[in-house]
RNA sequence: GCGGGGAUGCCGGAGUGGUCAAACGGGACGGACUCAAGAUCCGUUAGCUUAGUGCUUACCAAGGUUCGAAUCCUUGUUCCCGCACCA
């Protein structure tokens, strides 16, 4: 392939952008759109090429929207805080700081290096105190709510993390970063964010998010999902246990309580008899893994202790069981063995008693001894009292009334979701604004005194946070009454900071203030959200909460920071295997890069598949990429060097010009951008055939998104000033796109197709051919030019009207002509 | 178990009721250019048949709806992914 000095190009016009500065987003008058990436994790290996397809496709639409004439913010930062940085300075004696800020450097280069149009001005890192600040900031103004509280509860451990995590941060009973480390459920005291508070906001929003796509939708539901049933009281000695059922029809056939064995306050309810037993069940369930839990029969023990029944106040069984979700409702629920699969082998397990109180319409009695499975179905109720002969669902109803009548239940709404629990046991965080205090207890760190920094000089030991062993960061005044305190040592989630960075982009050098509320209005919210999927049910459930706090306390004037999510599809290694060192299989952008070239490589990225599907990376397709980039340099090239001659456009590659460049809009808007590269190499097609010089600028315009490098290079070749990527976007006219005379192209083909297809059955037969009779009708004569034919032909071609007197037909075909299908004759 | 997404020609991948033997790219093959190679350009790429036609087989499989299906419905096969004892 024709040797180019790509990189050359890509300095050249990378520094001209910069010293210009013409990606600097300035709040205006003008329509905005604000375009985001996730803000990457700045790891150690630099960007793999899948942050370049992500990078890829927001910059096309970046540039596109600018050119377009919105007001475009597009802006990059980096999620700095985590525990590789920590880990890797931990292995080097050194600070996390120096790990991170080599890496977001050399992110920082790869990325000016793939030509994206960013406003590097507006960069933000989340260990930078000014921005770990306002996270501090907004756990200040969520605790004044009593959002941000600190419980006793059994949370999730990993012991690789050395720190707890959040349930969404759980994957199959494992750590989300060490898959192959257990998580273990421990009773400790953390810090959690009340993000259940905005569980119903946050579940009914779901359906307003028009631009999102189905699946997150889907998967932010299940995670959160919503059910409506009926909160039950039941006594046991004087104090209440709430359970939460969806079924309150079946209350009649309660003939247990099962609390789970992580509840907190499951000691209260076991008799000193039983204290043996319990603590044995205990030992066994702990030793198992959440995942191999689900395998497990369903076990339990007697605890000792009996509730009563709220509306027949008959005494019945609390039991401990291994089958019983600590987090979810209550912690605790009430066993109807007739009527729920894992109540009723629980029960037939232990011998407990089972009582049907509802029967499928023209069921048979159950009889408890010889079923298999309890009846889950809805029914007719009986053996409940006054309720008997109801429907399933009208005893709801009527059931969840009369308790809330005795004040012994209410109507209620559960939810999967959990509170946010957002301590970390680490160092590389935002510290948490709290010190404790002998004589005050919990206090706030004073808003005056944020930031709380990390300490610089710190000392990793063997086991966990530093920070503990700091005592100049642990000791801190009191802010009610001044005496020593102790700081908190926990630090925050990461995806804390993610939670609100987009919002900072938008005045990130605000001193005295998050942001400033006009600002945020106005740029957002997001108009493009690009990232990948796996953060569902994290980071995209967490960035909508913090939206509706920062909304409820006055900052913002939208309920949503997304109109349009896009997920990137996955990209794979050439093999179809995911990318790595140990497959050996790694392509990384640089690399691909120099030999291809960043335009080419783009181009590759973007068009071998619709960018929300997974795909594969291949050297031939990149190739492909690089063919049409070096041809659309040698037209340009030719052109300037008058090889080839500008040249009016036919009225026909007018049509096209314009078709192409409304189809292409319409692609490129819908991040349809495979489909927009085929209309782009179609118009090049057209272009080829001659063209002037406007038009081809109109494509260096439709061509810059993909590829602004060379775009840029070939709009200065043609004697333009300033940059391509400011320039206006091609608009196409209507009235130029003309149906007919691409139907009568069409017509063409078909015949040269006819044709060609003749002259191989004729010289099959071994006879020769020398000319070609076209017999037209008359009114379509002036659609068929012979020299052109004879150029796609490379034979004579005599045109006739099937009416014209004098022509040439030994065999009769002008017969054969219909409306757009010439006869033909060949000798 | 529940939920989501796939299965298209040699390959990657468009296409969601007729204009589809199915875009575009890659590969392969044939031809042009050339001393030659590369690059570039043109053409072919389901089969049979035919002076431009017709037929058959085709979009995982089997049924169905329809005048008409790659596209809609049912069932099945299979692959990927998410959640998972949620009361």
């Amino acid at each position: 392939m024709k040797q180019i000095n790509f990189s050359r190009i890509e300095r050249k016009w990378q520094k001209q952008w910069e010293s210009r500065g013409i990606f600097k987003a300035r709040e205006g008058r003008r329509r905005k759109y604000y375009i985001v990436e996730m803000y990457p994790y700045p790891s150690g290996f630099g960007l793999h090429m899948g942050h370049a397809f992500n990078y890829t496709i927001g910059d096309v639409q970046a540039r596109l929207r600018r050119m377009q004439g919105f007001n475009v913010l597009y802006p990059m930062g980096y999620d700095s805080f985590g525990l590789p940085a920590e880990n890797a300075a931990i292995k080097a004696k050194s600070h996390p700081k120096r790990f991170t800020e080599q890496a977001i450097k050399n992110y920082i280069k790869q990325q000016k290096e793939l030509g994206l149009s960013y406003d590097w001005s507006r960069l933000i890192v989340s260990h930078d105190p000014e921005f770990y600040k306002w996270d501090q900031w907004i756990f200040l103004k969520m605790f004044e709510k009593g959002l941000a509280y600190k419980k006793k509860a059994p949370v999730n451990f990993c012991k690789k993390c050395n720190t707890v995590l959040a349930n969404e941060q759980v994957v199959n009973g494992k750590c989300w970063i060490h898959e192959d480390s257990d998580v273990e459920v421990k009773l400790l005291e953390q810090w959690f964010l009340r993000i259940t508070d905005y569980a119903d906001e946050l579940y009914e929003g779901i359906d307003k998010l028009d631009g999102w796509p189905d699946l997150i939708k889907t998967l932010q539901k299940n995670w959160i999902n919503k059910s409506h049933g009926t909160e039950i009281d039941f006594f046991v000695g004087d104090k209440i246990w709430k359970v939460f059922t969806t079924r309150a029809d079946t209350l009649f056939g309660v003939t247990f309580l099962v609390v789970s064995a992580q509840h907190p306050d499951l000691m209260a309810l076991v008799s000193d008899k039983q204290k043996k037993e319990v603590d044995k069940f205990l030992r066994k369930v702990r030793s198992v893994s959440d995942k191999d839990l689900v395998k497990l029969d369903k076990e339990g023990v007697f605890t000792g202790s009996y509730a009563l029944h709220p509306l027949t106040e008959k005494r019945i069984p609390v039991w401990l069981g291994n089958f019983i979700v600590a987090d979810y409702g209550s912690g605790m629920v009430m066993a109807v063995p007739a009527h729920d699969q894992r109540d009723f082998e629980f029960a037939k397990k232990y011998g407990l008693e089972i009582r049907e109180v509802v029967r499928p319409k023209g069921g048979k009695k159950f009889n408890p001894k010889s079923a298999k499975e309890a009846y889950t179905g809805f029914g007719i109720l009986g053996n409940s009292g006054g309720f008997g002969g109801l429907k399933s669902q009208e005893a709801i109803q009527h059931i969840t009334n009369a308790l809330e009548m005795k004040h012994k239940g209410r109507k209620a709404v559960g939810y999967r979701l959990k509170d946010w629990l957002i301590s970390r046991q680490r160092f590389w965080g935002t510290p948490i604004p709290i010190i404790y205090c002998n004589a005050c207890g919990i206090v706030l760190v004073l808003e005056k005194d944020l930031p709380v920094k990390l300490p610089e000089n710190i000392k990793f030991s063997s086991k966990g946070n530093p920070l503990v062993g700091h005592d100049k960061f642990m000791r801190a005044k009191c802010p009610k009454c001044g005496k020593i305190g102790r700081r908190e040592s926990d630090t925050m989630d990461t995806f804390v900071n993610s939670s609100w960075y987009f919002l900072r982009y938008c005045d990130p050098k605000n001193k005295k203030k998050i942001f400033d509320s006009k600002k945020a209005n106005y740029w957002m919210p997001i108009d493009n959200y690009i990232g990948g999927k796996e953060h569902a049910c994290l980071h995209l459930i967490y960035f909508r909460f913090y939206t509706k706090f920062l909304r409820d306390i006055g900052l913002l004037r939208f309920d949503e920071p997304v109109k349009r999510l896009f997920n990137q599809g996955m990209l794979h290694a050439a093999d179809g295997r995911k990318m790595s060192k140990s497959y050996g299989n790694v392509v990384l952008p640089d690399e691909a890069a120099k030999k291809y070239g960043v335009d080419a490589m783009r181009m590759f990225l973007i068009s071998v598949a619709s960018p929300d599907k997974d795909f594969n990376w291949s050297d031939k397709g990149a190739e492909g990429s690089l063919r049409f980039v070096l041809k659309v340099m040698n037209f340009v090239d030719d052109f300037k060097n008058k090889k080839i001659k500008s040249k009016k456009m036919t009225k026909l590659q007018e049509s096209k010009l314009h078709r192409a460049i409304r189809d292409y809009t319409d692609d490129l808007e819908v991040f349809g951008y495979n489909l927009g590269v085929i209309k782009l190499r179609a118009l090049f097609d057209v272009l080829r055939e001659g063209c002037d010089k406007r038009s081809l600028e109109i494509f260096l315009r439709l061509f810059s998104v993909i590829c602004p490098h060379v775009a840029e290079e070939m709009w200065e070749k043609l004697g333009n000033r300033g940059f391509v990527s400011l320039e206006k976007w091609p608009k196409f006219d209507k009235k130029k796109i003309d149906d007919k005379l691409e139907e009568i192209e069409n017509q063409i083909n078909k015949l040269i197709d006819d044709i060609r297809n003749i002259i191989k059955i004729v010289k099959g037969r071994g006879k020769k051919v020398g000319r070609v009779y076209l017999y037209v009708l008359p009114q379509e004569k002036k659609n068929y030019d012979s020299e052109k034919l004879v150029g796609r032909l490379g034979i004579e071609v005599i045109i006739f009207a099937v009416n014209d007197k004098g022509k040439y037909d030994p065999e009769g075909k002008a017969k054969k002509a219909k409306p757009g299908r010439p006869g033909i004759f060949l000798e």
